[in-house]
RNA sequence: GGGUCGUUAACUCAGUCGGUAGAGUAUCUGACUUUUAAUCAGAGAGUCGCGCGUUCAAGUCGCGCACGACCCA
């Protein structure tokens, strides 16, 4: 208890309003607060307890509704059994000696009829002030309505937790994004969309998890501070350790550390958590974002396709009831099978490039210099040709699509193809143009991967944020034996955008990253005890 | 980083040519015991995102900044 204070208003007497210094009424201050905050006072000289714990609701609201399928209007509920639900007042129609509220948790919505001949005067005075939002507990029996709506006729009701803010209009809602992404929890409170959606998202994961059990992978757990942030491309967030007075980054990928597992005789394992990287932010690209990498021994990249397939398109029938969705107004078809295609293949029948210019390493080059691509001097052909798919063919690829035969230079930790060692035994799956997924045969050869990496640290060219540094203990690893196996990453933000039809990232984040809120914490001034403009 | 658009009551939005700040919902008061965007009567509620400028006068015009959305890199 020694660490915990109690908010201030709590520990003053009744109307703490006038006594409160002025720097302790926030800005945002209004009449409708004040009000709230005289009417909860009010209620408490009644005897109410504003904030209890002591109600326990025995019944959800969804077991509560096919209750009324047999009963007639202005029928009762035969047996009279008295259920007990608890949830926000979302909705009030109040008439003189009684009223309908509407009530919801975490289930679903449900009518309760309040009526003064019922609850007597006491209690019914305790309910006129109630306001919506409150969260309150009802006992009663079940009826129906003369207009045939089942609701609950309150027997017993309860406070259990003041509300002192007004909810969004109720017709309208919450629809400044802004708003619904600062506040989500008032978005959640008043938008079914982004309930559903957030839902969605939970199961999501969870059938990616019954996947992977089902297949006997084991889910581990890897750093998200790592001293070498490996893995892929990007831009590290940097952190500091103080008693170990050393530099630690944000992890941008998990891969290291779960091929560092293989070594070790975890044949299967898999990884949900958040990456995190240091770059811009947009309707796709949130600082921290959660994925999932998973690696199998003994297995090919092939393997990985099969996998993906079965996953993602059972994940959307399970969760959307069908295969056939729709993305932003774009029909996509999740049925398998899928197509599979190379590099190459897309570049020719997607953008209809002539295959003798792909064959010649400097037609590429200048090819993707005619198209306007600009490419660092030491670039090769296969730089250039990844180039000119994502700028040609990417956008194209709507129904899921395997893209295979990555070029080597693009692919530094992806096993060479046996027959063609310019390209590795990689995929990545596109969706609405949009990559989901990238997966590849595993490079086990330590003396290969050390010869990778120095040339990619060299490559790096001037981009000093890049961290620059070799992961050697990698390499030692690898020096142990690793199985041959393929793994690969699901960028899970980007499947539930998919799965839900969510326009953007943030919208299936529950607090995506924005910059601080204006005035929302505002400081006194360096005199002490006077509010800073704007709070008079 | 660049461009476009937005920011007015708690929420959703109007605001004309630069001339005293508006509506619906929510809130408060009163009436009302089967409503469901309940109804009826009345009332209160604003740093027009922030700052500077032009002007007799700025929510409105100009410049800068903040935050957000979309597009581009």
């Amino acid at each position: 208890m020694s660490g915990r204070i109690l908010p201030l208003f709590l520990m003053l007497p009744a109307h703490p309003i006038h006594i409160l210094p002025r720097a302790f009424i926030m800005s945002e201050e209004n009449q409708t607060l004040v009000q709230r905050k005289e009417k909860a006072d009010s209620l408490a000289k009644l005897g109410v307890k504003l904030y209890i714990n002591s109600f326990k609701p025995t019944n959800k609201v969804e077991e509560l509704l096919p209750k009324g399928e047999g009963l007639q209007p202005q029928e009762a509920e035969p047996g009279g059994r008295v259920y007990s639900v608890a949830g926000r007042v979302m909705a009030m129609r109040k008439f003189g000696k009684a009223a309908f509220c509407t009530v919801a948790d975490s289930s679903g919505q449900i009518q309760v009829y309040v009526k003064l001949d019922i609850l007597g005067d006491e209690v019914f005075e305790t309910f006129k002030k109630w306001d919506i939002g409150d969260i309150v507990g009802i006992d009663g029996p079940l009826f129906k309505t003369k207009v045939g709506e089942l609701s609950i006729q309150a027997a017993k009701i309860v406070m259990i937790s003041k509300s002192l803010r007004p909810l969004p209009d109720k017709w309208h809602g919450l629809t400044d994004v802004e708003t619904r992404y600062r506040q989500r929890y008032v978005d959640l409170i008043v938008t079914p969309e982004a309930r559903v959606t957030f839902r969605k998202r939970v199961e999501i994961i969870r059938l990616v998890r019954e996947h992977l059990n089902t297949r006997n992978f084991i889910e581990v757990e890897t750093p998200m501070m790592q001293p070498i942030p490996g893995g892929a491309t990007a831009k590290p967030f940097k952190t500091h350790h103080n008693a170990l007075n050393m530099d630690l980054y944000l992890r941008i990928a998990p891969e290291l550390y779960l091929k560092r597992l293989l070594v070790g005789g975890f044949e299967r394992v898999f990884e949900i958590n958040r990456n995190f990287r240091n770059e811009g932010l947009s309707t796709r690209h949130n600082p921290e974002f959660t994925m999932l990498e998973f690696y199998q021994a003994y297995a090919t990249y092939t393997d990985l396709i099969s996998l993906t397939e079965e996953m993602i398109s059972d994940i959307c029938l399970k969760v959307n009831g069908t295969m056939q969705i729709t993305y932003q107004g774009t029909d996509v078809d999740l049925t398998p099978p899928w197509t599979t295609l190379t590099m190459d293949q897309a570049l020719t029948q997607v953008a209809g490039i002539d295959l003798a210019i792909l064959a010649d390493d400097a037609g590429v080059l200048t090819l993707a210099k005619e198209k306007g691509i600009k490419l660092e001097d030491n670039a090769g052909a296969g730089k250039a040709k990844t180039a000119l798919f994502e700028l040609l063919v990417e956008e194209k690829l709507i129904n899921p699509t395997f893209i295979t035969s990555y070029p080597t230079e693009v692919s530094p930790l992806a096993r060479r193809n046996d027959e063609d060692p310019t390209v590795t035994d990689r995929f990545e799956l596109f969706i609405t143009g949009r990559e989901l997924a990238n997966g590849f045969s595993e490079l086990n050869d330590p003396r290969d991967q050390l010869a990778r990496f120095e040339k990619q640290i060299a490559d790096r060219g001037d981009d000093e944020e890049i961290h620059p540094e070799l992961d050697a203990d990698y390499i030692r690893a690898l020096e142990y034996g690793m199985p041959s196996a393929a793994g690969e990453g699901i960028g899970i933000d980007r499947l539930v955008m998919l799965l839900t039809d969510a326009p953007s990232i943030r919208d299936v984040i529950l607090f995506p990253h924005l910059k601080p809120e204006a005035g929302l914490h505002e400081e006194k001034d360096e005199t002490g005890g006077n509010p800073t403009p704007g709070i008079t």
